[in-house]
DNA sequence: AATTTCATGTAAGTGGTTACATGATTTG
DNA sequence: CAAATCATGTAACCACTTACATGAAATT
């Protein structure tokens, strides 16, 4: 454990909420923030550790009939603090995807069309795949959000920008194929 | 070092082309792949020596008049089979970005509405410039390429990717901080 | 004379995942 | 009673970056 890092911030992000132990943020980045940021219990658990020397939140340990004990983790004023400081500071730099079909798609001189070709189009059905799951998501946001629900306004936003990107990325896959395609015929 | 991996792959079809050293393929993907691959010495390297050892290719040193000894890699057959058939598998899985800003705006709640907008409005500036790289990069490419060379070809459909997701990237931002404006006036 | 470019490399540190260990309670 | 879910944690490993060490030649 070293210093403040992202996760850290998503952590501390994510106790303003209901989730207070490290089993139920683990359950609450898997279903509301999967699409764009991942964790494991492998950093969960030390970084909340870390949290706790830091002064940013208290840990009680809660014995609740029937389940396991668990550790609920409060924010304090300081932790607070660092979190709205984190917030308002804007990004350093843009995040450097690699990306395997580029990489793939880079060293194209060495295969034949149709390999490339069947590449782009496993590729475009991932994406599509992806859509679909968005668009599912989106749904039951939809459905089930009060009006007044300020989180499921962010989460949209989140998922809005899941889908123009995915959108972006398949009319690629088609523009590129086409001109593959008609590369062939010729 | 333990096995193949997406480096391994990378430095491969570097290796197809005229860069055969440790220092040539840093430039060449500096040049190059920047935009969708970045590699730093501390592995090119380390997985130029396990390429040797596992027999994808072998180092000769060469001696030239005035610059300092280069060792020059050349792929044996054995390597030009792994990366063949590395490029004809599809890829396993749709790379998952981390996305700060996303992260930011979930917890948007936490904010006031100028601290978001101003958040958004950065983000689309540093798209924007990003946008421009890839407009003079795209037409250096052109200015130069000649009408055979495959490895343009290629390349620009690399940076068309960027473009355009980088433009739907955007779009998103005008869209969401539309949203946000109308929101403070009402 | 100083700086940049060419060239190769390593050690320490960061950020992360996977697999494992443990154990209670609930559900089928 | 077996399996899933709830719950916490660690050790080993992987991928990668940064900073450093070295040194020659070219350029300014």
């Amino acid at each position: 454990m070293k210093g403040y890092n992202e996760t850290t911030y998503a952590i501390l992000g994510i106790l303003t909420t209901d989730c207070r132990s490290g089993y139920s943020i683990k359950q609450f980045i898997d279903r509301s923030l999967n699409h764009f940021w991942k964790i494991s219990y492998g950093q969960i658990y030390p970084t909340l550790k870390f949290i706790v020397q830091e002064g940013l939140a208290e840990v009680h340990t809660a014995t609740t009939s029937g389940k396991p004990d668990k550790n609920e983790y409060t924010l304090t004023p300081k932790g607070i603090e660092t979190l709205r400081n984190w917030l308002e500071n804007p990004i350093e730099q843009l995040p450097a995807e690699r990306n395997e079909i580029l990489l793939k798609l880079f060293f194209g001189r060495f295969q034949t069309s149709e390999t490339t070709i069947s590449l782009l189009e496993n590729y475009k059905q991932k994406l599509q795949t992806r859509m679909e799951t968005y668009q599912s998501i989106e749904q039951a946001i939809i459905d089930c959000a009060d009006e007044n629900d300020m989180d499921s306004m962010y989460w949209l936003f989140t998922l809005d920008y899941g889908k123009k990107v995915t959108r972006a990325a398949i009319d690629w896959c088609d523009v590129t194929l086409e001109k593959f395609i008609t590369k062939e015929e010729s």
